[in-house]
DNA sequence: CGACTTTGACCGGCGC
DNA sequence: GCGCCGGTCAAAGTCG
């Protein structure tokens, strides 16, 4: 580890244990119903959301949800569906157009297609590719080299990827699940590192990275790919705020939302708290931010949001 | 001792 | 074909 490396880590302070306890599980995602945009913005109606689930099981589009969030919900971005735009978080396009989503009719199939064929086939041929090295337990990295001269496999499938900028001093934000930490690199052109997390629940391949912002330091940009196929373990245990409406614990399964996590570290345990309005404080603050020219990052990032913005 | 992080090396896709 | 780079692996180390 460089210098630079050591001194990142002091800085953020987050790259120790993870060990998620938070008790509460996704957060809503925006239905892309119009009329409902229009009522976010007036008031808020826990009952106009749907879950993460929802949305990766393609009951929306992420045209659809990048308008939402572009528009009326903030506090989460996901990055709108353009070539750059996932670049920047590192997105694929295939992912991002939603090409590759399962559809509605196909939720049940084809997400064990894709499981099957992308990650799970992935790590399955990695390692079967090497039991000569497992006998050995010779470290010979060169021999992998020669292993690996096998028939080339398919073409990696990905899932569904969708990424959220988060204002957080914490990169690592609690979202209700668990996640092992295999892997950081250093991001090019970034001087910030980004940490590849996995889902510690047995035969549950979902993964999330999280990288820092280089252009705004203070914003987290979380990348979830995949869907959980298990509950929530801090569901499981309770909630210990009490009082998280429906909204914010409505969704049990699926990727969850590390500002659903910032909400609940922002709540005292023991009072009572207009979670709504505070949510909604929230997406005034951040569309505040996004509209401010000195902010270039979300713009960057969503220059459709801007589009919209000028027409 | 299990769960987890750290970190250098490897793999594969992609652009030139 | 080569090099770059993102993503992943896995041994070693750390922690409770």
């Amino acid at each position: 580890m460089s210098e630079e490396d050591k001194n990142l880590y002091n800085h953020h302070g987050s790259f120790g244990y993870h060990r998620q306890e938070i008790n509460q599980s996704s957060f809503p995602f925006i239905n892309d119903n119009p009329s409902i945009q229009t009522k976010n913005q007036q008031g808020f109606d826990p009952t106009s959301y749907m879950s993460f689930t929802d949305c990766l099981h393609g009951s929306m589009d992420y045209n659809a949800l990048s308008t939402a969030f572009g528009m009326s919900c903030s506090s989460s971005e996901v990055i709108s569906p353009t070539d750059e735009n996932w670049k920047n978080v590192g997105v694929e396009k295939s992912s991002a157009t939603g090409e590759n989503l399962p559809t509605p009719n196909s939720s049940v199939s084809c997400s064990s297609n894709e499981l099957g064929t992308g990650e799970e086939e992935s790590v399955k041929s990695k390692k079967e590719k090497q039991p000569q090295l497992c006998e050995d337990g010779a470290k010979d990295q060169k021999s992998k080299k020669a292993i690996s001269n096998k028939p080339k496999k398919e073409k990696r499938q990905r899932e569904p990827r969708v990424a959220f900028l988060t204002k957080s001093e914490i990169d690592h934000l609690e979202d209700g699940y668990r996640w092992r930490k295999y892997g950081q690199k250093a991001v090019k052109n970034s001087p910030y590192p980004r940490s590849y997390y996995r889902c510690t629940s047995p035969k549950c391949i979902v993964k999330k990275r999280v990288e820092r912002s280089f252009q705004d330091p203070s914003t987290v940009i979380t990348t979830y790919e995949g869907k959980h196929n298990h509950h929530c373990p801090a569901n499981l245990r309770g909630n210990a705020t009490g009082m998280l409406p429906t909204f914010l614990a409505s969704a049990s399964v699926g990727p969850s939302f590390p500002q659903a996590s910032l909400f609940s570290q922002l709540l005292p345990t023991n009072n009572q708290v207009d979670l709504n309005s505070l949510f909604y404080r929230n997406l005034i603050t951040q569309q505040q931010l996004q509209l401010d020219p000195d902010h270039g990052l979300l713009q960057d990032l969503v220059p459709s949001f801007r589009n919209e913005q000028q027409p």
